[in-house]
DNA sequence: TTGTACGCGTTATCAC
DNA sequence: GTGATAACGCGTACAA
């Protein structure tokens, strides 16, 4: 099948490690000015600065960040935890946090939770280990042993992709009640009577059981019932989009609004719809959530509410880099960055 | 718009770090007993484990880790390099390693190097810093800067998702010079005469290029052109499918199947044709790469070529693991997970 | 601007 | 099984 492959180093050396030291001999300096060199190359004589570059190229020296850490009692490292970076809003949020963190010479330790607590606090006490420059975790909900890990720490602390509850120390997102809420609404002002609620994983995904409960808000004066809603246990997927429009039709006879947990749910409730021979939406509205990549070019474009993960991640690295260098009192420890109902073709 | 929202800390405090030595005291033992409790807990009496496990617990103690790195010359990081998190593949491999890994005790540092390959060593070189347990790269082909910086260094090296070209230490992965062969015989062998491949950032993405050179080698017989690959230079979304499939259509009249690059691409394909009114399989028949979780649920369900990218992340951590282990001499340190086509009905 | 001395918190080695 | 001791490589006063 393959061809021809070697494997050109299977050798194991000692490999010496280049230091400091080495190359402010080699460079006829003081271990002290190779250092100051590497933080802070103006501060150094133009000659000696020559020098030092010179020996540390020659002797392909790389710093010793744990050497450097300890002594400085705190690291650049950021730990980044999210539920699952295989859920396409976080692997967005996660990409641009580390681009704009990676420019300024910080690098991101990943971490996840599958949406647990406790993995979240195990994967926290993992992070304060490295003298973080700061934690990023996803959502407001932590368990008791989080919390009094983190005061007990210095470590700056940033909550994200969620608004609307006591935050930690700074936080990056949005009230997932009111996008819950405005797809109700919207559905509701395109005249749609019968209309429901699907989610899935809505037992361990805090956010999208925050904006069920958000367009069940909108729905009670008209109706007033409560189980317009439903569920599945499993990720949210196009399966899962196909098996929870069923179970919408059969639940709710006449039904023309749909309103979905996830994007990926409702291209499922679209494919679904296609092979039943179902209109949208002339027969059923759909609104979905998240706006991915795929949502503007379905047949037809999705209607969707887009949470801007991008601008959410470019917010936590400004507010990293702020605590970082210590500004007195970052101007603003919480930030809404809102939500953008996308109307296309769909509703 | 968002509800009532209180940050509960804004003091930073110097937080005095409890150290080993503090808890050694509280127990009534000496550092040395302490560090070795932490690392092999049986290797101390059960008396003196009780009391310091009580001593951790009360001072709630948290581990230096980048003291014991330096100590020990060698830290539980993995670092962990992909072209980007966003692309799905990628997206699962490294929540599989980081899962595997995590749970073995390894954290992953994590880096992108958006296709650069001065990205991807300047990556390498702050890993190194951190004297990672392992450095997990994607692909094949590094920069010459790369390799120096590997090579003088002891760290193990696991190449990921391409095979077919030396590799540096180990690798796992496949061809996908033979996928994207395999993708070609597929349409041939249903009896489409007139076929073409389409692809996003070949110009960048070497393995989606390593494809669509498999796809033309197996074609070569048929008509010897070399011009039966169309080429989109952004990102493979659904909306560059849509593009390229019309000007698949404009190119080549009368074609009769399609191969994409990713099935981001084939869904964008899948809808375009949707509108323009094309049958699928009956007009043009459609394979697509990657086996992403929506493709057996589209309309018609998705004939592509399944990578296993979870089990890719299963084999990188195990040669990982076994590499940091020590064995000897990992059994296989190359690693061919092959693929599989999965035939559905767009083909 | 440059150099010296010390300590960061832990592991590894060795005696006990 | 346990405990003293010496590194580990670098940042950071401080002095020059």
């Amino acid at each position: 099948m393959t061809g021809s492959t070697a494997s050109l180093r299977r050798r194991r050396r000692k490999a010496q490690r280049v230091t400091l030291n080495e190359v402010a001999e080699l460079a006829g300096v003081s271990p002290s000015t190779v250092s100051l060199y590497i933080r802070k190359p103006d501060a150094v004589s133009e000659d000696r600065a020559h020098r030092v570059s010179e020996a540390i190229a020659k002797l392909g020296y790389v710093p010793n960040l744990m050497a450097g850490g300890l002594a400085a009692a705190s690291s650049r490292i950021v730990s980044v935890i999210v539920p699952s970076i295989r859920n396409a809003f976080f692997a967005e949020t996660v990409s641009t946090i580390q681009a704009a963190l990676g420019s300024e010479g910080f690098q991101v330790l990943l971490g996840h939770t599958e949406y647990s607590e406790a993995q979240e606090e195990a994967l926290v006490r993992a992070a304060l280990s490295w003298a973080p420059a700061a934690i990023v975790l996803t959502g407001l909900s932590h368990s008791h042993g989080t919390r009094a890990l983190l005061a007990a720490s210095d470590v700056p602390v940033v909550e994200m992709w969620e608004l609307g509850g006591p935050t930690i120390d700074m936080a990056v997102g949005f009230s997932h009640e009111e996008a819950g809420a405005a797809a109700a609404r919207h559905l509701i002002a395109r005249g749609r009577k019968n209309i429901a609620y699907v989610g899935a994983r809505l037992h361990e995904d805090h956010r999208a059981a925050r904006r069920a409960d958000g367009f069940l808000r909108e729905l009670a004066p008209e109706s007033g019932q409560a189980g317009r809603i439903i569920r599945h246990p499993g990720p949210a997927t196009a399966d899962a989009g196909a098996l929870l429009l069923n179970r919408a039709l059969q639940q709710f006879p006449g039904l023309q609004g749909l309103a979905c947990s996830n994007d990926l749910v409702a291209l499922g409730v679209l494919f679904e719809c296609q092979r039943r021979g179902i209109r949208i939406p002339e027969d059923l509205a759909v609104i979905g959530f998240g706006d991915l990549g795929f949502s503007a070019s379905c047949n037809p474009p999705l209607t969707t509410i887009r949470p801007s993960g991008d601008v959410i991640g470019l917010e936590v690295a400004r507010l990293v880099l702020a605590s970082v260098k210590g500004k007195p009192e970052a101007p603003e420890p919480v930030i809404d960055t809102s939500f953008l109902l996308v109307e296309r073709r769909s509703t």
